[in-house]
DNA sequence: CGGGATCCAGCTCGATACTG
DNA sequence: CAGTATCGAGCTGGATCCCG
């Protein structure tokens, strides 16, 4: 997503997939349109921790990755509805396996996360 | 990583995952200590896109979150080594899911995400 | 060789309000 | 219900220099 003079050599395609699921709610999105939420607004209550806007725009993202289609029912009101493309359910292993892995280790790894605010900025202060 | 008074509710696993891997040399980092890179110097030069300062920063959290150890030999000059611990290797099988993927969809990935800069700083242009 | 400090640009995301 | 515009804050990472 970012780099900038620096060649793009997407080194070891950890990368690739990185860039894909870059955004905060992007690998959630997929997790849960792949579990049958597909509107919008059910999106919306599925992930109540991320704005509309935010939400919008990483579903906009993937759309235009190709990782989700996007109908849209010219109704009043409004009816869109999100589907995983091919290439969006192919990238489900790799869901799946965050999806277990955090969950496994869950116990283990907040209390890390929590005691580590960020390198950076600490140092600064 | 960020986020701030909503609730930490880690929805799905997936969003703890991603803090883990969060930053944006860290996967790439376990994918070459995985694979016997373990000097700072040997990463530092698997990695030419990144500087030493991040990779550092980067190794550090690793460090901090349990995903890897550091042997340092008091010798002149230095030598350091980092290691996969246990809950490191347990990752693996999520970053290999990611290798894999990313490598596989190469082709069809590297135009799409050329061509989709970033969605809102586009729209404020 | 290994590590840290500073300075600084860019991006991402949250809050809110508005339109169709 | 769906989607976008603006404003602002925070974080991340790059460049560079310096110390053990």
């Amino acid at each position: 997503m970012y780099q900038k003079k620096i060649e793009r050599t997407l080194d070891c395609g950890v990368v690739l997939t990185k860039e894909v699921l870059h955004g905060k709610w992007k690998s959630t999105l997929l997790h849960f349109i792949a579990r049958g939420v597909q509107r919008p607004s059910d999106l919306q209550r599925a992930i109540p921790s991320a704005t509309r806007r935010v939400l919008n725009i990483q579903l906009n993202e993937l759309e235009q990755h190709g990782l989700i289609g996007k109908t849209i029912y010219p109704q009043l009101p409004p009816k869109v509805e999100y589907n995983l493309t091919s290439l969006g359910e192919s990238l489900l292993p790799v869901i799946d396996a965050m999806e277990q892995w955090g969950n496994e280790h869950r116990a283990t790894l907040e209390p890390l996360l929590a005691a580590n605010p960020n390198a950076q900025a600490e140092a600064s202060a």
